[in-house]
RNA sequence: GCCCAUGUAGCUCAGCAGGUAGAGCACUUGCAUGGUAAGCAAGAGGUCACCGGUUCAAAUCCGGUCAUGGGCUCCA
C-alpha cells in the first residue's frame, strides 16, 4: 500500500496509507480531541470528517471553536433544514444552503409562502431530524448521471449547478436519511451534534443573484451544540439591535428621516454637533496633509453629465430638472465640478500634485428597497477629494491617501477591511488603461503591506477602486472610504499641463473619500459607541443637576462659566428629584453629570457622576473644566 | 426595483368574531424641595398611513398607493 505522509498539528511528521480518513487521523492524535473533532484543514481546504486524504499534507483537526468548524456545523445544519422542508413541504425545489458569517441559510422555491408559523414547525423537524442521528455519507457520481438524476427528481436548480460545475470537478452528494444533496462538504459525521436550533427570517433572494432570474424564499437560521451558546448568541443580537444608529438617532435626538422625504434625512441640533466636529477635524487632517478645499454647485447642465459618462452610466440614479427650458441634473458625484476648477487655469508640470477636497452634497435616486437609516440614503455629503497629479506621482499619492484613511480610522478606534475591486460589466476605457490602473492600486497596497481581497467586476464605471469597508452593530458591512484611480475623465474632458518638453499631457486624476459620506459614517459611529460619544464628540459634554431649585441659581452661574470656556453644558432646572433628572441623564449617555446642592454651593464644587462610572466625588469648578478640556485636547 | 412582514397619540404597544378608540412613558398644570436610574394627582393629546371598495355601519374585511423593517439586487 502507497504511503503519504502528514504534518500533525503538533509539527509531528506520521505515515498513513494513502485513502486515510480524517476521521482516522483525528482519533489517533488525542482520544479527547477527537471527540470534539469535525474535520480537518488539510493543506488549506477544510476536509469533513467522512473524507479521505491521499497526498502528503498539513493536516489541522477543526474543532466546534475554529471558524472552519462552525462552517462544517452550520452546513451540514443547513442541510437538515433542507431535509426537514423536504418532510413538511415536499413540493418544494432546493436552490443552495450554505454557511454564513453566524448561521446558514437555504432557498427554496415553492408555491406556498413561508410563515413564521412555518419557521417554529420546520424548527421541530430539525430537531427531531437532528435526534435521529442520520450519518451524512458522502458519494459521488458521474457528471450526465448527476445531471439525469435530478432531472427525474425535477430539481431545476441543482441541475443548473452542475452544468455550471467545471468539467473536471467530482460530482458529490451528502445524503442523510432519504434527503440526499449536492454538495461539496465537508459535513458532521451525522446529525446528532445539532441540538439547539433556531430560524430567524425568511427573505427573498434572486436565483443565483441575478434580479432577472426567479426570486427563491430564503429562509436564515442559526445552530449550537448547547443550548447555553444558542441563548448567548441570541441575546448578543438583541444587545446589538439596542446599538441600532436609528434606535439611538430618535432616542438622543440626533435626527430623524420622514414619510416626506424617504432617503433624505433631517439632522437635529444635537446630531449637527457630531457632524460639525466630525466635519472640523476632517478639515483639520486635510490642511496638514496639502489639500485646498473648494465647493461645486448642486445643480449642473446635462451637457456636462453627457460629456462626464454619467448620462451613459449613472442616469437611472440621477434627478433631473429643468430650468429656462434648459435640462440640468442634481449632482450624483463631485468629480465634475472639480474638474471645472480645473480647466479654469493652465498648468506646469511644476505645479503638482493637487488636492482638493470637497465635503460635496450628492444626490442619488437608491432604490426604494435598499435605503436604510443614515446608512443608505438619496442625499449624503462625500468627504470627497479629487487629486490631480503626474503618472510619475499616482504611487505616492494613492499611499498618502492610505495613510491618512488608516489614521483617521485609528482616531475612533474602527476596525475595517480593504478590497480592491475590478473592472465592471458598464465602463469606459481600454483593457490596457484598466490593468494600468488597477495595478497601481494593487501595488499601493501591497507597498503598505495591507491585507485585502479582490472584488471582482465592482469597480465605479471609470476606473477601478479600493473599498474599505466598516462594520456596523450587528456584523453588516458599509463600504465608507473609497480610492478610485481615473484615466477616463481627464481623457473626456481634454485635461492637460504642460511638460518638461513643452508638450501638453494628460494628467491622471484619483478620487478620493475616506469617511465615505458624513451620513453613513455617523451611522457607523453611532453604532460603533453605542450612543456613548467619546466627549470630543459628545452633543451635550456634561449636564448640570441641582438636587433642588433652590440651588438653581449656582447651577446657572457654573453653567456661564463653563460655556464661557467652551464646554458644551446643559442644566436641568426641572422640580424633579435627583434621581428622576440621572436617570433621564444616563439614557442620554452624557458623558459628565453634575450635581450640585448645599455642600457644593458652599464650597464652588460639583460633584461628578461619571457616564459608566458612576459617583466619583466631588471637585473644583476649575478642576472640572480643566479635565473636560484636556480630554477634548486627547479626543478621548 | 423584487420577495415577505408591518403601519393605532411624540415613543412602546393593547383594541380588531365589523357598532366611529385605550394603557404606560413623554407633555401641561397643581401638590411635594427631594442627595445619585422613574414622588403623587389631574389635564391635554388620535380624521386608527393614504385612497377606493364591500356593508345600515370599517381602525377592524377586500383592493391599490405610500412609508418602514428583514433580505435580494445595487452602493458612499
Amino acid at each position: 500500500m502507497e504511503k503519504i505522509k502528514i504534518t500533525l498539528p503538533d509539527n509531528s511528521v506520521k505515515e498513513y496509507e494513502k485513502g486515510v480518513t480524517v476521521e482516522k487521523i483525528a482519533k489517533d492524535i488525542s482520544e479527547g480531541l477527537a471527540r470534539v473533532a469535525l474535520g480537518a484543514v488539510v493543506n488549506g481546504k477544510t476536509k469533513g470528517m467522512q473524507e479521505i486524504v491521499d497526498e502528503d499534507a498539513d493536516i489541522r483537526i477543526v474543532k466546534f471553536e475554529d471558524k472552519e468548524g462552525k462552517e462544517i456545523f452550520w452546513h451540514t445544519s443547513a442541510h437538515i433544514m433542507a431535509h426537514a422542508v423536504l418532510r413538511l413541504f415536499p413540493d418544494v425545489k432546493f436552490a443552495i444552503g450554505p454557511a454564513i458569517e453566524d448561521g446558514f441559510y437555504y432557498d427554496f422555491d415553492t408555491e406556498h409562502r413561508f410563515t413564521p408559523e412555518d419557521l417554529e414547525k420546520i424548527e421541530k423537524e430539525m430537531v427531531k431530524i437532528a435526534r435521529e442521528g442520520h450519518k451524512m455519507e458522502r458519494f459521488v457520481m458521474p457528471r450526465d448521471e448527476a445531471i439525469e438524476y435530478f432531472k427525474e427528481k425535477n430539481e431545476p436548480y441543482k441541475v443548473d449547478l452542475i452544468e455550471n460545475l467545471p468539467e473536471d470537478e467530482v460530482i458529490s452528494f451528502y445524503k442523510q436519511g432519504d434527503f440526499v444533496d449536492l454538495c461539496a462538504g465537508p459535513h458532521l459525521p451525522d446529525t446528532k451534534k445539532v441540538k439547539a436550533i433556531k430560524l430567524l427570517s425568511i427573505a427573498g433572494a434572486y436565483w443565483r443573484g441575478d434580479e432577472n432570474r426567479e426570486m427563491l424564499q430564503r429562509i436564515y437560521g442559526t445552530s449550537y451544540e448547547k443550548k447555553k451558546d444558542l441563548e448567548a448568541y441570541l441575546h448578543r443580537l438583541e444587545e446589538a439591535k439596542k446599538r441600532d444608529h436609528r434606535k439611538l438617532g430618535a432616542e438622543l435626538d440626533l435626527f430623524s428621516i420622514h414619510e416626506e422625504g424617504p432617503g433624505f434625512p433631517f439632522f437635529h441640533p444635537k446630531g449637527m454637533v457630531v457632524r460639525n466636529i466630525l466635519e472640523d477635524f476632517w478639515k483639520e487632517e486635510h490642511i496638514k496633509r496639502g489639500y485646498g478645499e473648494i465647493k461645486t454647485p448642486l445643480i449642473l447642465s446635462e451637457e456636462l453629465w453627457h460629456r462626464s459618462g454619467h448620462w451613459d452610466h449613472y442616469r437611472e440614479n440621477m434627478y433631473l430638472t429643468k430650468i429656462d427650458e434648459k435640462d440640468y441634473a442634481i449632482k450624483p458625484m463631485n468629480c465634475p465640478g472639480s474638474i471645472l476648477i480645473y480647466k479654469s487655469n493652465m498648468y506646469s508640470y511644476r505645479d503638482f500634485p493637487f488636492r482638493w477636497g470637497e465635503l460635496g452634497l450628492v444626490h442619488r435616486h437608491e432604490l426604494s428597497g435598499t435605503l436604510h437609516g443614515l446608512m443608505r440614503v438619496r442625499s449624503f455629503t462625500q468627504d470627497d477629494a479629487h487629486l490631480f497629479m503626474l503618472p510619475s506621482q499616482v504611487k505616492d499619492e494613492v499611499i498618502g491617501v492610505i495613510e491618512l484613511a488608516d489614521y483617521i480610522y485609528s482616531v475612533f478606534g474602527f476596525k475595517y477591511h480593504v478590497e480592491l475591486s475590478t473592472r465592471p460589466e458598464n465602463s469606459m476605457g481600454t483593457e490596457e488603461q484598466w490593468n494600468l490602473a488597477t495595478n497601481s492600486l494593487r501595488e499601493a497596497l501591497e507597498e503598505k503591506e495591507i491585507d485585502y481581497t479582490v472584488n471582482e467586476g465592482d469597480g465605479a464605471f471609470y476606473g477601478p477602486k479600493i473599498d474599505y469597508h466598516l462594520e456596523d452593530a450587528i456584523g453588516r458591512t458599509w463600504q465608507c472610504g473609497t480610492i478610485q484611480l481615473d484615466f477616463q475623465m481627464p481623457e473626456r474632458f481634454d485635461l492637460t499641463y504642460v511638460d518638461k518638453d513643452n508638450e501638453k499631457k494628460r494628467p491622471v486624476m484619483v478620487h478620493r473619500t475616506i469617511l465615505g459620506s458624513i451620513e453613513r459614517f455617523m451611522g457607523i459611529l453611532i453604532e460603533h459607541y453605542a450612543g456613548k460619544f467619546p466627549i470630543w464628540l459628545a452633543p451635550v459634554q456634561a449636564t448640570i443637576l441641582p438636587i433642588s431649585d433652590k440651588f438653581n441659581d449656582y447651577a446657572y452661574e457654573i453653567k456661564k462659566e463653563m460655556e464661557d470656556k467652551g464646554i458644551r453644558v446643559s442644566i436641568d432646572d426641572r422640580a424633579e428629584k435627583i434621581g428622576y433628572k440621572i436617570r433621564e441623564a444616563r439614557l442620554q449617555r452624557i458623558p459628565y453629570m453634575l450635581i450640585v446642592g448645599e455642600k457644593e454651593v458652599e464650597g464652588r464644587l460639583v460633584s461628578i457622576n461619571k457616564r459608566d462610572e458612576g459617583d466619583i466625588g466631588q471637585f473644583k469648578v476649575d478642576e472640572f473644566m480643566n479635565r473636560v478640556m484636556e480630554e477634548v485636547e486627547n479626543r478621548q
